[in-house]
RNA sequence: CGGGGCGUAGCGCAGCUUGGUUAGCGCGCAGCGUUCGGGACGCUGAGGUCGGUGGUUCAAAUCCACUCGCCCCGACCA
């Protein structure tokens, strides 16, 4: 636990890596790409779900659970019709038992049982819309894997909704990407951009996806989130009818959204430094650790005695750590709790016992410059302050890099080449729509198109690749 | 599935080219003492089928064959 990180220089992937897990968020389990999450990453799930969760219950979603386990024959019955959604099987046989007469499939992501769920529960234009989200582990038959951001099965939310028209779909697509933007940006303090994905790039079954894109510590991009407007592919497929007013059969139009564990790679590639990973205060599990500091029995007394009544001032508005552990100098502890991300650190020793004040250090500004002293009288406001300052400080220094690191070619491919083979970053560039284009640049720089911005420049440009009109600028970047 | 690399203590590695007593080092771990306001130090100690199988040899971590596993680069990635 004494080790340094990996320079974030160095070795970006090794890097990822040994924050992960010597901030004790995950490790690998001894099986190829196999993820444990542990405790402390755990804890930090559970605080993304929280701030999801609030943003669903707000906008009217309830949670449900679906099954793991759909029989094959079902999914050949149910599945097949969806044009371009071809879900990954994973056939089993259940160790120390028989072999099954017939092959249990792992759902990749609930579409299929959904849509099944929803033409048996939807039969009136009164029923609509439905709102569920589910909270659910999902298994993909990944070739190589990363911690958090590619995994043989990882925890996510996937909320699917149903809907009367063309358009209260589209909105609803809208607003829980909305959501995620929201959640990244004021929880995670990771800028995005939303945007439309390229029809080579969406969503299979989808008539539109839109996602937030964010970018990493390396400059290549994460895609965050993901909202799929399904049209009515969906409710084709699985007979999802409803009798409207006017008393005819319709289809519903419905949607997909979801957010997974990945978000917390995200957090890490974002804002971890060298020192290790860094946590924005909202979803810190710990926002605030106490080191006290003694040297003799009789300092140790006094400084404990403290610490326990900083304990009762603080423990009502921060989560709180208390490192009194024995035989480990504070200069460890101090070195330890900024690789686990913690934003604030509060320090107290005999000198500061004796003037009834504490050292605070902020985890986002390293060394003297983020210290400062606090009496223990103004702790309840300053302490709330600072994690509001350090979360806002956070979010800056993203919204800086992202910008440092965004070009804008217009229409010079040589130029956008030269950015994704050299420095690397996003960059904005206008194209005429044209799959032919898109593959191009991505078989030539192994760069991608992210999504169309929404926020767009507006006006005409030429297509950088191939010189055609175009009415939007897309995104490129390397992406995981 | 193609190309490359690596398996030696819990972790990270050296030793192998050119075979030779008892297989080393750093970290971590245990005990004792000194320390403790930015990753402490000293002493003592525990911990190994050298990935596996077979072969060559008086002798194999070292050479040969086979095999298993892992990592990286490609292919792939709602």
């Amino acid at each position: 636990m004494a080790e340094k990180v990996i320079p974030r220089s160095a070795d970006y992937s090794g890097w990822y890596n040994d924050v992960v897990q010597k901030a004790q968020l995950a490790d690998y389990a001894p099986v190829r790409g196999c993820m444990v999450i542990m405790p402390y990453g755990y804890a930090l799930w559970e605080n993304v779900q929280a701030g999801l969760d609030r943003r669903f219950k707000a906008t009217g979603h309830k949670n449900a659970y679906f099954p793991l386990f759909i029989p094959m024959s079902f999914l050949k019955r149910e599945a097949e019709h969806v044009e371009g959604f071809s879900p990954q099987l994973a056939i089993v046989t259940i160790g120390g038992g028989e072999r099954l007469d017939e092959p249990l499939v792992i759902r990749p992501t609930s579409e299929t049982i959904i849509g099944h769920m929803y033409a048996q529960w939807i039969r009136s234009y009164r029923d609509l819309p439905i709102l569920i989200n589910v909270w659910s582990n999902v298994v993909r038959w990944e070739q190589r894997t990363r911690l958090f951001l590619r995994t043989l099965e990882f925890l996510w939310q996937e909320g699917h909704t149903a809907h009367v028209t063309e358009q209260e779909a589209e909105e609803e697509t809208m607003r829980m990407l909305g959501v995620y933007a929201d959640f990244a940006e004021n929880d995670a303090a990771i800028p995005v951009i939303k945007g439309r994905k390229s029809e080579s790039e969406k969503f299979a079954g989808a008539k539109h996806s839109y996602s937030i894109e964010a970018m990493m510590g390396d400059r290549r991009a994460l895609q965050a989130g993901t909202s799929h407007n399904l049209g009515q592919n969906f409710a084709r497929a699985f007979n999802i009818q409803y009798l409207d007013r006017d008393n005819t059969l319709k289809h519903c139009w419905t949607t997909s959204w979801g957010m997974s564990t990945r978000i917390i790679g995200a957090i890490v590639m974002v804002h971890g430094d060298d020192q290790g990973l860094q946590l924005p205060p909202r979803l810190a599990p710990i926002q605030a650790v106490i080191v006290p500091i003694w040297k003799s029995d009789e300092e140790r007394t006094t400084v404990l005695e403290a610490v326990d009544r900083l304990r009762s001032i603080l423990t009502p508005i921060a989560r709180l750590e208390v490192d009194d552990r024995e035989g480990i100098t504070p200069g460890f502890k101090f070195n330890e709790w900024e690789m686990k991300g913690v934003p604030l650190r509060v320090e107290v020793g005999p000198r500061d016992v004796a003037s009834q004040q504490v050292v605070l250090a902020r985890r986002d500004i390293a060394g003297k410059p983020g210290k400062t002293t606090a009496s223990w009288a103004e702790l309840p406001h300053r302490v709330p302050e600072w994690l509001n300052d350090i979360q806002a400080n956070m979010l800056a220094k993203a919204r800086r890099f992202l910008a440092e690191n965004t070009y804008h070619v217009e229409s010079d491919y040589d130029e956008l080449r030269r950015i994704i083979e050299g420095p690397g970053g996003f960059v904005w560039a206008w194209w005429c729509g044209n799959g032919a284009c898109e593959a191009r640049v991505k078989e030539e720089t192994k760069a991608t198109t992210r999504n169309i911005p929404f926020d767009q420049p507006g006006g005409t440009g030429k297509c950088v690749v191939c010189g055609a009109v175009a009415k939007q600028q897309v995104v490129f970047a390397k992406a995981y």
